[in-house]
Parts: structure tokens; sequence; C-alpha cells
DNA sequence: CTGTTAGCGCTTTCAG
DNA sequence: CTGAAAGCGCTAACAG
């Protein structure tokens, strides 16, 4: 039933001809007869002849495929970072394949081995909040696959890095918090092993630091995930305790969303008694009541950035060995969950 | 730089035996000598052979990926039917890859020629609000590549359809507004050349006509895009208007979520004075506070069927003729922006 | 200007 | 039980 499309061997038979000089004559080569350049032409336009990519991949041991692995594909985040590759690889002849890892560790590891049997050229890898060591990704790139990271690091993994300032991020939030006169500031932290979890408790507690403000274990809430479920639990045990915070930064959106949800139905006002800061600035968070202040992060950018390093790299025959660093720079987007700065 | 992985002629080679020997060694074919068949594993693990699918692909043309197109990846909508072709397909040996068309008639099927071109198995796709004319997926089909088509619809198609009772969902949203007694409901609907806007509008007027409610043409209003921003536009002019509905039915939950952040910051009560409901329920929505009363979609199982369609068509030889055409049932989830339905 | 040949890595007759 | 050879569709070096 498989229709077969036509090949340079049909249109050579037709022409009586030879299949090299069909190849030439398709490719423009100079040294091509110009009548038997159009002849061909117009036989290949006839037939509908299509280039059989499989043999051409064959033939230069390359797929002018990338694969992308990340934890998820339905969030906001990560659906937009695949969207800056996708633009950026849309200009060139590469096309993408994309792999969940479900945040599982052995499920990564087994998209990335089926990608590198599909012969990928490249990998764009957001790793798995499991993922620790970097055995596996540093086996790759000996074998010849180069691989960039994005978002997540993975400390000790010989490959080029894309990521957030995430310290940055919450420091700014944090400060900004202080800032506006707020002195019990909690946070929902997500998973400890997450290199964001870390930097953004990082710089929570460094702008705490750093304004005298004392380190309060109790008002540190770890969640195990990023949706709005979590966001309730946590705040519920937060509003339980007594010792209410006038402020919660929360690790993402999603936290956040959960949180003021909880915040509100308790009747406590939002940002008169207790202010709320998220991370990511979902499109959606623009219109809560009130409209969620949050970190923006420059998602597009990070998936056109991480898909030309890689593309680049692709590109030159001589490996250089240097490795990109790249720390792009997240910004605080006041609305109106948080308190107005006054003016200095 | 790029490192030869191991071939079965290396193999061969090592072991002064035929290709064809370690081939068969390989795929443990029973007219092998035990003994052959040890050797040849042995060294075959410790040159960490790979077998070459690009090789194998070009010999059986067939690549075992099938490309999914959609209008965008980074709505919960797509991103979720996506999440249920991955799992289903996970199971099996084949991969995915993915295409965005932004909407645009040309994109897709550019798309689409350049995924035929790398030779992918099979089609599922999501048309844009652009596709009118089947023909180029016709054309698909007739050239050798099967294709499903989902959530949208795209008459005189040939294909295998998998779509959700989008009427069905929009008449049941409607009557249940009416039988909590508002009578004057609005409309927010999306670009009419989509199947899925048709066929909500047509919902919700006869759900009207059921219970002999006028329909009023100011109370219906188009929207170009499903993103908050249109239902704040959208809202804006409902509100311009002295006669104000008591009800507002929007084409999804985008929309809705903008229309809800105009209404209530016009100081008018959600669900008191304005129901308002929504399609698709996302993750968001019921953390908004009203939480958004919405029309599910089974998304992911959709998803799933059709994945497990197209790989059943890839799986028979003899193509039968037959398509399949399924409609999924949507179901209202009542939250609080809108009323209690009164006990019957 | 054009044809012949070899080879990318693998499977599969056809012969031993 | 094993090997030789053909072929999937294409390109490129080498001859004319």
């Amino acid at each position: 039933m498989k229709k077969k499309l036509a090949t340079l061997s049909d249109i050579a038979r037709q022409l009586n001809i030879s299949v090299s000089t069909v190849s030439r004559a398709l490719h423009d080569h100079p040294a091509i007869n110009i009548k038997t350049k159009k002849k061909v032409r117009l036989l290949a336009e006839k037939l509908n002849y299509q280039p059989n990519l499989l043999a051409l991949n064959l033939l230069n041991r390359k797929t002018n495929t990338i694969g992308v692995v990340v934890p998820e594909i339905t969030s906001y985040f990560f659906s937009s970072v695949i969207n800056g590759i996708q633009d950026f690889v849309n200009d060139t002849n590469y096309q993408l394949i994309i792999g969940q890892s479900e945040e599982s560790c052995e499920k990564e590891k087994n998209i990335l081995q089926a990608l590198a049997k599909v012969r990928v050229d490249g990998f764009l890898i957001s790793p798995t909040s499991e993922t620790v060591k970097p055995d596996y990704y540093n086996g790759l790139i000996k074998s010849g696959i180069p691989l960039v990271l994005f978002d997540r690091d993975c400390v000790g993994a010989k490959a080029d890095k894309v990521l957030v300032d995430d310290y940055d991020g919450a420091f700014q939030a944090v400060e900004y918090l202080i800032k506006t006169g707020c002195r019990r500031i909690a946070h929902i932290t997500g998973p400890s092993d997450l290199s964001i979890s870390n930097h953004r408790l990082n710089g929570y507690l460094d702008a705490l630091k750093k304004y005298d403000l004392p380190k309060q274990e109790h008002r540190i809430i770890e969640v195990e995930g990023f949706s709005p479920e979590y966001g309730v639990k946590a705040a519920k045990k937060i509003l339980e305790s007594p010792d209410l915070p006038d402020a919660i930064f929360a690790i993402n959106d999603g936290i956040a969303i959960g949180a003021m949800y909880v915040i509100k139905e308790a009747g406590i006002k939002i940002p008169d008694q207790i202010s709320v800061v998220g991370f990511d600035d979902e499109p959606h968070s623009s219109y809560f009541i009130p409209p969620l202040t949050s970190v923006w992060q420059p998602v597009y950018d990070m998936g056109m950035l991480s898909a030309r390093i890689l593309l680049n790299k692709l590109s030159r025959h001589r490996q250089d060995k240097s490795l990109r660093f790249e720390l792009l720079k997240p910004e605080l987007i006041i609305r109106k969950s948080s308190l107005n700065l006054p003016r200095e």
C-alpha cells in the first residue's frame, strides 16, 4: 500500500542518463548542460520528487534533529522555553524531537538513550529534580553528542549552560518586600535537590541577612510540587500558626496562586495584611485580584539562546572545548498583591 | 571529532566472521552456533554497539516517528493533549516530532511538508483557525501518510477524527445558566472560521431556543484570540452597554478569566449580578475567587485515543479504508462563579 | 559535460 | 551453521 515516492534512479531511467547526472542537475552543479538540467527539473517536478532524507542522513551521519528534554511540557514555563527554541530552529533546517522526563531521573535516561539511538545531533536538556549526578550527561558528551543544559543546573556536567539568576530574582523580591515594610517574611520553597530551589532560597536568606532580619525556620515551608494545590497546603500550614507572616515569597506563581486563594478565603486582606510574591510571571497571574507581583524570567530568550549555542557548536567542525555559561537576569514585576514601595 | 560508533562490520572484522553472521547472532537467529552468538554478544557489549537506526530506517522505509502539529504548545489545552499522545506512544517504539502552526495555515503547510520530507510515518493534527480547505491533508493521505485530526475539525478531510462534542458542552453550560435563573446570557465567541467556535455558538443558541429565550445579536461578541486580554476587551464592551447581561458564557477559560477581572474591578458581583462560565477547565481556574465554573474536556484521553488510532492504522499493512469518527463528551464543572442550581 | 564506482550500516535472499 | 552479494537512495571522487 505504501506508495513509493520517486527516486533519483526513477528519473535517471526515464531520461536515459545516470543517477549522478540527475543528482547534479538537481543541485545546480555548474558542470551540467543547461538542457539536461531543464529536462531533469521538469521530470522531477512532474514526479513530485522529494529527496529522501533518510538516505542523506545515513550518508552524512547526521539527522538535523535535536532532542529537547524537559520535566514537563504542560507548564507555561517550559512550553515557553520550547517556543523560543522552536522559533530559533525554524529558520534552520533542524527539527525538534521533544521528550518529557516527568521529573523522573530514570525516565530522562530512557529518553536520552532513545534519542541518542535515533541519532539526534545534539541535546537541549532541563534536568529533572531527581537528577543529581552528571555522569550520564558527560557520557553523552564524550560519545560526541553536544548538549546544553537550561534553567536547571547539574553541577559537574561538562556542558554549556543557560540559566536564570534565580538568586538575584529572589533577592530582588525579598528586598522589595522588606523595603515596603514587611518584617515577617515567609518563604515557600521547592524540592531541595533542585538547583533553582536552593538559589531562590539563598536569595531569600541573603536579603534577610542584609537587613538584619532573623532567619526563622518555621517560616520556611518546603513543597514537593509546583502546582496550586501544593500552595494551598503550604498556606494552610502557615495560617495555622498564631504567628502570621506579613509577606509570603513563593517559589513560583502556581504556589503563590494556591496560597492567595487560601488567604483570601480566610478573610485576610492582600496586600494589607499579607503581601504575596511569586516567580515566573505566568500569563494568568495578572488577572487575579489582586494581580500577583512576580519575578519575570526571560523564558523565551532562554530557549532562543540555548538553541543558538547548540547549533553554533554543531556547525563548528573542530570542537572547541570552551563551555559557555550564561546567566540571564530576571526582573521583578510589581503588581497589587504587594504593597507600594514608598518613594525613597 | 565525531566519534564513530561501532558498526556490525567492526565486530565482524575483529572476530574474523562476516557481517551477516554478526547481524544474525545479534538477532538471535536460530541457525547460529551458540558459541558464535556468545562471542559476538560479548564484543558488541564491549564496543557498546548500537544499531544504527538511520540505516534501518532507510532499509525499511519507515522512521517510527509521528508528527504532531498543533496551533500552539503553550496552552494548557494542547500541551495536555500532547501529554496524552506522549504517554500512549511511550510504550511503543515511536518518537514524536512536534510542530507549532501558530494558527497560520501557511506555517502549518510548511511544517507538514518538512515532516513529510523526514518521512514521519503518520500525522496527528489539530488544524489552524485559518485552515478551511482539506486539500493538503488529503494530498498527504493520498501519498500514503495516514493522518488523524483532533479537537478541531476540517470538513472534507478524509481522515480519522477525534473531536470533543463542543455543541453539547456549550448546551449544557447555557442550559444550566438558564435553569439557575439567568435570562440575559451573553456569549463571547471565537474566530468564526473555527469549528469549535461554531459548535459552541450553536450549543448556546439552541439552549436559548429550547427555553424560548430570544437570540440577541448584541450579546454575542467575537474575539480573535483565546488569552485573557481578549476577554478583557470583550467584557469592557459588554459593560459599556446599559443593558447588562446576567450571565456570560465564554468560549474558553482564558477569555472568562479576563472577563471576570474586568467585572470584579467594576464592582459587579459574581455570581450575584453576573454569572460567568468558561470552557476548558484549566488548572488555575479553580483558584480564582470566585472559582470559575467551566466545561471540562477529556484532553488527555483525546491525545491517547488519537495516538491509538494512528498507531493502529500504522500497524495494519492492508490499509482499511474505514475512518473513525470519535466524539468525546465534555462535562460541566460547577463552581462559584455561577449561581447554585435550585433543587428541582 | 557525463558516467562509473564505492560506500554510508544494515538485512536478507541465495548459495554453499 | 556461515558467507557473499544485492539493495535501500543518495553523494562524491575519479575517470573519461
